[in-house]
DNA sequence: CATATCAGTATCCTTTTTGATACTATATGA
DNA sequence: TCATATAGTATCAAAAAGGATACTGATATG
């Protein structure tokens, strides 16, 4: 998404739509949402489950997702250091959404990475007349 | 969200979650769709619903969704032109996503533009120990 | 005749996001 | 002794996303 995260609502009633996704759009936020879901985790064990994340984004969005109150970053005073995150209740209430998008990509998401369902524009060339 | 939109899913099972919001993560897309799901929009309708979405960015993120299978656009040869937009079927299974996400940011999300709760530092600075 | 409407494009530019790589300090285990 | 693990940060570079502005062509409206 763009600069301002969620700023001002002047265009209801889709901005809570808007301001909802605003919080998750990140590329690995949601993923560390539906992880977190399971409980809490360390930083390098979110780092398994999204692979290929830099520890340089992963902590970006960490803080991002904290800033907005979706999770909770526990410091544990030891050496080696231990981090623990976990979702806030707030975090928590995002369960529905999660679990839509979840649902959602069960469904829909092939192996491909395509939506299944054939693009409209292969199956009926006449339609943009 | 980057680049790879919706590229490979070798992380399971987070990974149907990102799927399904690559799709809608676009600055408009979430709105758009929202408002598509009350019925047939025209291109300047839509706009008046997204204020400040200039047509430049209006045009690509219909494009995308309609690439994606989301939408259906039709062209009618008048003049001055009508193109309509709509929800494909597809498209219309994503109401539940949507809806989570509304739900969501009507419960959550004040006038501020910020998640109601407190953020935890102010609350409790001593967290960070 | 001048203007507005329609659905966009074209061009240029700035901001934001993401990536690659290397690096830190300390302690444990081989 | 050397490598490994921990939770990151620093720096640099690239790419993607978004924004501003101006423009189109025909027609209807004033």
């Amino acid at each position: 998404m763009a600069k301002v995260r969620h700023s001002r609502f002047d265009c209801a009633p889709g901005c809570s739509v808007e301001a909802a996704i605003g919080l998750i759009d990140g590329k690995w936020k949601s993923i560390i949402m539906w992880h977190l879901l399971s409980g809490t985790l360390r930083f390098n064990e979110i780092r398994r489950h999204a692979s290929n994340c830099t520890p340089r984004m992963l902590a970006r969005q960490l803080r991002e997702m904290e800033e907005d109150g979706l999770i909770i970053r526990k410091v544990y005073a030891e050496v080696p250091p231990r981090v623990e995150y976990s979702l806030s209740d707030l975090g928590r209430t995002m369960e529905p959404i999660l679990r839509a998008l979840k649902d959602w990509g069960d469904a829909n998401i092939g192996l491909s990475g395509k939506p299944k369902g054939h693009d409209p524009r292969e199956a009926d060339p006449l339609r943009n007349i």
